[in-house]
DNA sequence: GGCCAGAATCGAATCGATTCGATCGGTGTG
DNA sequence: CACACCGATCGAATCGATTCGATTCTGGCC
């Protein structure tokens, strides 16, 4: 020990360590936007908090944004496995290459992918349950807030083509199972899922005459609930007397109180920790399976009857 | 390649050749909370985008929450320089075991440390400004929201013991900016930078009677501002008719937009910038030096003169 | 005192890429 | 034709810890 201490070492080179071992105990997790916008969204915060609770202090978790090509850090970065925070056709290349490296793959909603465990929300059955209950209210113009569906980050009237060419799983889901009650649902995607961009879009589905003005609005987060809410209000509209709002997620959201929001709760944190189970599990060579989770319902008091 | 391809190999292993190099491309992120908790606040995530701009594709950024003892990931984790968001006398010991591991640090606020780059704001200055602001409105009964002052989580009336006791060094700084103008400056310590914990240290400070109530309310950031704001909405109280709020941060708060906050804006960005092009410029081998940034003061109309 | 089991110590091989020095092959020039 | 020079190819050493097999040491027991 104290030759160790004359001689300047202090303790095993991780570098060395994790060459001969073949574990570097970190976990790469994969965005695909970039820091500021992944993780302005509550339910992914929730989730990387639920795997770092998981993981716990052995390990670490490696942040890697698959933008672009991205390839170079995926390809030249040391760690043990991958958690894929949504998982898109954009990362086939990089799951092809983690493939070949043989580390275990999990994805946290999204699309389904050969070798690639998923974590995943009955997002489809949850969008029809709360639709349901809208439709039970009598609503029948109806219209929809759908997070993005692509890559694209603007505010458009949703379309034919862009569902055709959509490529998030979530919100194509959550966009079938809302259709699967409305067939013809119509509305808008917004350009993320802030409360801001929820404003935009409700500005944009409100202001029109009366008689063509949606009666309810079913919105595929609770940030865009809150956003179509605030819209309403700038528009003298109230909730839910005048206009039905729904939600997704069932988020605490900071400085909104003065509703509670009819939504899906879903399990964000648990999701989190589902997949630093897995990633665990799989590392352990122990073997794990796609994990489900369903989505509670929350009556709150922004949906009502049809007005008139 | 052919031959290549036949054996199965895909690239260089990364364990081994950052074992050969001595880098691997990754720069460790280190927080000292929680994950949920840390990546709330807006200018810690401003910071962290900055830094994953700073650094871009070549390296991954390692998240490590330096909770508790927290030294085995650190000390087992490969990276080749450290950022700490925030600097307090916990981290002294992971400190001492990165300097002698020879790996770089880096600081984005926080106390000083001998052998760790900072990069800072002018936080004392900037509080003093905003501070005198008031006090040339004519203020004299004010009272302070501070950010957490040490470890606990919890929110309290500010008193001196806390204050002998405290680690945080950006809430003592602007502590003793605001004191600088305020002497005598009393208030709460708030359990965290958010909206609701703002409505509660509000709600705290003015139920009282309207003689003794403070005339002005100094926030060390935003989100505890806009929950003042609130609070005081709820207990009738007009703003800045009433009651003037002040904050600290230039934060783009989702859903706020009555108002205009008056508050000292800070580059947070810019901070994270700053912060990986140090680490970029360190691991070059090129010297860096401590950053300093200034925060400009943004008049919103949330100030205004003493009632009555 | 001798022998053996078990513990402790030691040396060598391994993980996989990189890097350096040393050949080897080829071209160009005197 | 020979020599020098440049690039390409090759082999060996290195990074630092771990692991395995072998050797040495210790103690207990006959």
């Amino acid at each position: 020990m104290t030759a160790a201490r004359e001689l300047n070492y202090f303790g095993p080179d991780p570098r060395a360590r994790s060459l001969r071992q073949g574990r570097s105990g970190i976990v790469g997790v994969i965005i695909e936007d970039r820091v500021l916008n992944s993780f302005r969204d509550p339910m992914t915060l929730a989730a990387l908090d639920g795997i770092s609770q998981e993981l716990g202090e052995g390990s670490g978790m490696l942040l890697l944004t698959a933008v672009g090509d991205g390839e170079s850090t995926i390809q030249s970065a040391v760690f043990d496995a991958a958690i894929f925070m949504g998982c898109s056709p954009h990362l086939a290349r990089s799951i092809e290459i983690m493939r070949q490296r043989n580390i275990p793959m999990v994805a946290i909603e999204g699309q389904a992918f050969d070798g690639v465990l998923a974590v995943s929300l009955d997002n489809r059955e949850a969008a029809r349950r709360i639709a349901q209950v809208v439709h039970d209210l009598g609503h029948t113009r109806v219209a929809t807030v759908t997070l993005p569906l692509d890559a694209l980050r603007s505010l458009r009237p949703l379309s034919e083509e862009i569902v055709a060419g959509a490529t998030t799983a979530v919100s194509i889901d959550r966009l079938e199972g809302a259709r699967d009650v409305f067939p013809d649902l119509d509305g808008v995607v917004a350009a993320s899922s802030s409360s801001d961009d929820g404003l935009e879009a409700g500005l944009r589905l409100l202001t029109g005459s009366v008689s063509s003005r949606p009666t309810a609005i079913l919105a595929q987060s609770d940030l865009l609930a809150v956003g179509v809410i605030r819209a309403a209000e700038q528009l003298g509209l109230a909730v839910p007397a005048d206009l039905t709002v729904v939600g997704f997620d069932g988020a605490r959201i900071e400085g909104f109180s003065d509703y509670q929001l009819t939504t899906m709760k879903q399990p964000a944190t648990e999701k989190g920790r589902a997949a630093g189970a897995a990633v665990t599990a799989l590392l352990a060579g122990e073997p794990a399976s796609d994990v489900s989770f369903a989505s509670v319902l929350r009556m709150g008091n922004t949906a009502g009857p049809v007005p008139g």
